[in-house]
Parts: C-alpha cells; sequence; structure tokens
RNA sequence: UCCUCCUUAGCUCAGUUGGUUAGAGCAUCUGACUGUUAAUCAGAGGGUCGCCCGUUCAAGUCGGGCAGGGGGAGCCA
C-alpha cells in the first residue's frame, strides 16, 4: 500500500506526540534549508517539517521547492521554535513530484485575486481559496444534510431540456447539427431540428423547477442540487453563465411555509459551516479584515465576518410587502434628498438594486424577505393574490449580496394559471405536460430557488461570484 | 449590453511639463548564514512599457481604434 500517510489537521489538532509517521503534501516555503512548510489541503495551516542539516543530499535539498510535492517520514514532536505546537523531523524526504521554482506562479507572498483567476487550476493550492473550497463543500454537506433530516427526496431534473418557455433567462442550445451552415433548414429559413440528435430543439436547463414541482405532486416535498446555465451577457461580481442552484419545492404548503423554510434552511447551513470550518471562516474574516482597510472609512462594513454570520443566524430576517417597501423608500430621506439615482414615486416599478440595498444594509441592517410583488414584473407560475394586483411572491436580499433567494406560491388553479399564461404569451401546448399538475389532483405549493455561489459569497466574505466557483464560467470566459 | 477606471520585469507597483541607458519591493538564480515563521545578508540575471495606427525632431508619457481586466448598472439566482 502506498498511503498511509497521516492527514496534517488531524496531527495539528492532536496532543499526541513523539510517535512515528509519514506525511505527503505540497511545499508552502522552504526556510533556511530546515524548515518546509507542508499544506496537504486538510487545513489551511501548514505542518512545520525539520529536515536536520546535512541529513540530506543536496540535490534533494534543491529539489524541495515552492510547489513540489513531497513525502516525509519521521517523528511527531513538541515544536523547539515558536508558531506551532507539533513539527516533523524527518528522517527521510522523498520528491513525489518536483515543481521548477523558476516556473510555478505562485510564490510565498500576497498576489491579487484577479491575478490567481488566471490560474484558477492551481490557486487552490493558496489560503484564500482552500479556505474557499472547504467551506463550499461545507456548506452543499449541510444542504443534503438540512433536506435529508426534513425527508425531502433529492431530485435529479435533467440539464438538457426541451421546454424553453419558463422564461427565466436566454438559453445554450444544445445540439450535433453542424454548425458550417449546412444544417438542415425549413421554408421559412430556421433550423430543421427533426434530424437533430433528439429530434427536436433542446437546451441547457435554465432551472429545475418545473420539473421539480411535478415530483412534489408525488413526494410532497423534494429538493434539487444541480447545475444551471444562463446565456445572459451579464458580466457583474454575482452572475455566472454556469452555477448550482438549490431549488425546493413543498406540496401543501403557502408563502409563509416556503419563508420559514427558507430562513430556516439559511441558518442551517451558516451554522453549519460556522461549526465544522470555524479555521477556514476565521482565515476569511481576517483576509477581509485586511482588504477592508484599504477602503475608504465610510465604505467599511460594520461588522466582521464572523459577526456577520452570527448576527444572520441569530436573528429573524425582517419580512415586509413590496408595498410597505415601497412607503419606507418613498418616505426615506435619501429619497426626498433625491439621493437614489431612481426616485421612488409610484408603486408597480421593480426594485433597483440601489433600493434593495438600501432597505437590507441602511434600514433594517438585516437580510430581507420582500413579499407580494405586483403581478406585472414577476413570472407566469406565481400564485394570484385576491386583490387582483399582486402574486404571493418572496425574494430574500442579504446585505452586500442582494437577491439570493427569490421563490413563491405557485397557482395551482388551472384556469387562473392558463389565463395568466395567455396574457404572457406563453405557449400552454409546450407546457402541457406540467398544466397536468392542475389537471390531476392540484394542491397548494410553494418553492423558492437558491444561488448557491451567492450563499458561498455571503458566507465566505469574498466580493466576487467568480472567486468560490473552481472554474468560473461568464462571458468570454470558459477556460480549464 | 451600457457607464467608468486600468494594462510598465514572474507578481505588486513607481515613472514629473513628451527628452540620454525605464526603476523599486517581492519572487528567481549564485554565494554566505543556519531554530527559521512571507527567514536574513551580499551579488546577479530578468522589459516588444497589452496590440495596431497616428501626432512629433523625439512617445511608457499625447490622440484614435482594438483586445484583455477591475468596479458600477441592467438581466437575475
Amino acid at each position: 500500500m502506498f498511503n498511509n500517510r497521516s492527514r496534517i489537521k488531524e496531527l495539528l489538532t492532536s496532543d499526541k506526540t513523539n510517535y512515528q509517521t509519514t506525511v505527503m503534501g505540497w511545499v508552502r516555503t522552504f526556510r533556511n534549508n530546515q524548515f518546509i512548510a507542508l499544506n496537504d489541503g486538510s487545513t489551511n495551516n501548514n505542518l512545520q517539517v525539520v529536515v536536520a542539516l546535512g541529513s540530506l543530499d543536496e540535490t534533494t535539498i534543491k529539489r524541495i521547492t515552492t510547489g513540489a510535492c513531497i513525502k516525509a517520514v519521521g517523528e511527531i514532536i513538541p515544536s523547539l521554535g515558536k508558531g506551532q505546537k507539533v513539527e516533523l523531523i524527518a528522517n527521510s524526504v522523498e520528491i513525489l513530484g518536483d515543481s521548477d521554482a523558476e516556473k510555478f506562479p505562485l510564490q510565498p507572498k500576497k498576489h491579487s485575486l484577479e491575478f490567481l483567476r488566471e490560474i484558477a487550476h492551481l490557486r487552490f493550492r493558496t489560503n484564500t481559496f482552500g479556505a474557499i473550497f472547504r467551506v463550499r463543500h461545507a456548506l452543499a454537506f449541510a444542504i443534503h444534510e438540512f433536506f435529508n433530516k426534513k425527508n425531502f427526496v433529492y431530485l435529479h431534473t435533467p440539464i438538457i431540456t426541451a421546454s424553453d418557455a419558463e422564461g427565466a433567462g436566454e438559453m445554450f442550445k444544445v445540439t450535433t447539427l453542424p454548425l458550417d451552415g449546412t444544417a438542415p433548414k425549413n421554408d421559412d429559413g430556421s433550423i430543421n431540428f427533426k434530424d437533430d440528435f433528439f429530434g427536436r430543439s433542446t437546451n441547457l436547463t435554465v432551472s429545475g423547477q418545473l420539473e421539480g414541482e411535478l415530483a412534489a405532486m408525488a413526494f410532497s416535498d423534494i429538493y434539487t442540487f444541480g447545475p444551471t446555465f444562463r446565456a445572459e451577457n451579464s458580466n457583474t461580481t454575482r452572475h455566472l453563465a454556469e452555477f448550482w442552484m438549490i431549488e425546493p419545492e413543498m406540496a401543501f404548503s403557502d408563502l409563509e411555509d416556503n419563508m420559514n423554510l427558507a430562513e430556516e434552511f439559511i441558518k442551517y447551513i451558516i451554522k453549519h459551516a460556522m461549526d465544522n470550518n470555524r479555521e477556514d471562516l476565521e482565515f476569511l474574516a481576517q483576509r477581509l479584515e485586511e482588504e477592508e482597510k484599504s477602503k475608504p472609512q465610510n465604505e467599511r462594513s460594520e461588522m466582521g465576518l464572523i459577526e456577520k454570520l452570527e448576527f444572520v443566524v441569530n436573528n429573524d430576517f425582517e419580512r415586509i410587502t413590496y408595498t410597505e417597501a415601497i412607503d419606507i423608500l418613498r418616505e426615506s430621506n435619501h429619497n426626498k434628498k433625491k439621493k437614489f439615482q431612481y426616485l421612488i414615486n409610484e408603486w408597480g416599478i421593480d426594485l433597483q438594486s440601489e433600493h434593495e440595498r438600501y432597505l437590507v444594509e441602511k434600514h433594517f441592517k438585516k437580510p430581507v424577505i420582500l413579499t407580494n410583488y405586483p403581478k406585472d414584473i414577476k413570472a407566469f407560475y406565481m400564485r394570484q393574490n385576491d386583490d387582483g394586483k399582486t402574486v404571493a411572491a418572496m425574494d430574500i436580499l442579504a446585505p452586500g449580496i442582494g437577491e439570493i433567494v427569490g421563490g413563491s406560491q405557485r397557482e395551482e388553479r388551472l384556469d387562473k394559471l392558463t389565463q395568466r399564461m395567455n396574457e404572457m404569451h406563453i405557449p400552454t401546448e409546450e407546457l402541457d405536460w406540467y398544466l397536468d399538475t392542475r389537471r390531476f389532483g392540484a394542491c397548494p405549493h410553494a418553492g423558492f430557488g437558491l444561488g448557491f455561489e451567492r450563499i458561498v459569497l455571503f458566507v465566505t466574505g469574498m466580493g466576487n461570484i467568480r472567486d468560490v466557483i473552481p472554474f468560473p464560467r461568464y462571458p468570454k470566459s470558459a477556460s480549464f
């Protein structure tokens, strides 16, 4: 057997000393021809491997460079130096993989996030990205744990979809037809997909919600957690062309049940990360604090990262209706002094991100759930309220990020749903399968979508969504 | 897609009103030192100043175009 190594995290957290062990990992720094800071990704903390002077031949010493992969066998002892509790006195060091110091781009110094994004295949080996992706893992695990405990069924909705009528965004086409202009055409010049792989036009999914609703009409409670694709030309710090989305769908639920679940869910996964990835979060908190120092005073956040997360876990989200939000915004000094770029004067307009930020960061200073939006600015499947003007929608807005959840109680009444689809020019024939849920045993139900990377952004305190997914895809960029 | 800022060594950045041979710190290499914590000390190498066109006796510096990147907006999760 090759691998009988100890994990560095276990060595560093145990009080045991004076025993032989084997470690493997990547060299972060090599100081004084004696001290190797070794990292194996199990924690951000390095194990100090001590090489006694003269104990290794000159060629091996030269090959211990930043980025090299090594195996060290030796004894764990209480450290003779300051800065770490234990260290490993190496009896032998074996180079598993060389790393040319002149070419390896990571140096024992600070790099900009922009530079690291260009070498995303190597950035896992930095403290910041090590912490981010361990936290990302913890959040993903907690999501499954949360829903499993609540007896939700994890449903895999299709990634290739035939429906393009959901209106959630621009879609990527999926085809095996030739792209050189020789693809078969209809009389009107459009592509004829009859001879395409699926015999019809297909796309990458923009949402698993409609399929999720089908399953909720059998299992009561389901959730999806998978990749989602939007071909929007969005160049922002909070949009990706490929991202992961969590979409629970619950039968026998109304808007309030929906809000309760979403709030409990967000608190649960944040708490899981705080309980299990404390060190990583503390590292990220420190990183954020240093980054904030370079900002002007008025742009700095009032709370540190850990404080902010604790605050979210321990306090109720503010719940207000769209109408109440409009009143607050209209009466705000900010609006009266015309500090908004888009001034609030009438009911019915869509809120701009400056308005959302004002509500969340200035007025309430906590996550806000906005409900009952005007029906004209929301999707066709949202349940119409009795006032005839609004729908049972809810958005959760998080400080620093904006919309993190979008959800609604679904319109379960067939006549109301088809009427709304007609008004919005959504072809009912194409979604006939969806309408069957309303024909056969319909019930009040609700659900929401949560952008996974947005919650990872929030929990890690990072500023750009491209830094919380391993290999980001966005306009003009699909490297690796 | 729109607005705005940026692009100089491997990285992070200086570079004055256009003017000789474009600098620093870190990294790398060579040597010294050896219980170091992003080790330290001495020395060396390293540049198509993003690309193209223009203005000028002269362009890293001024103007135009293109490309790439950052921030903001829209679309949204």
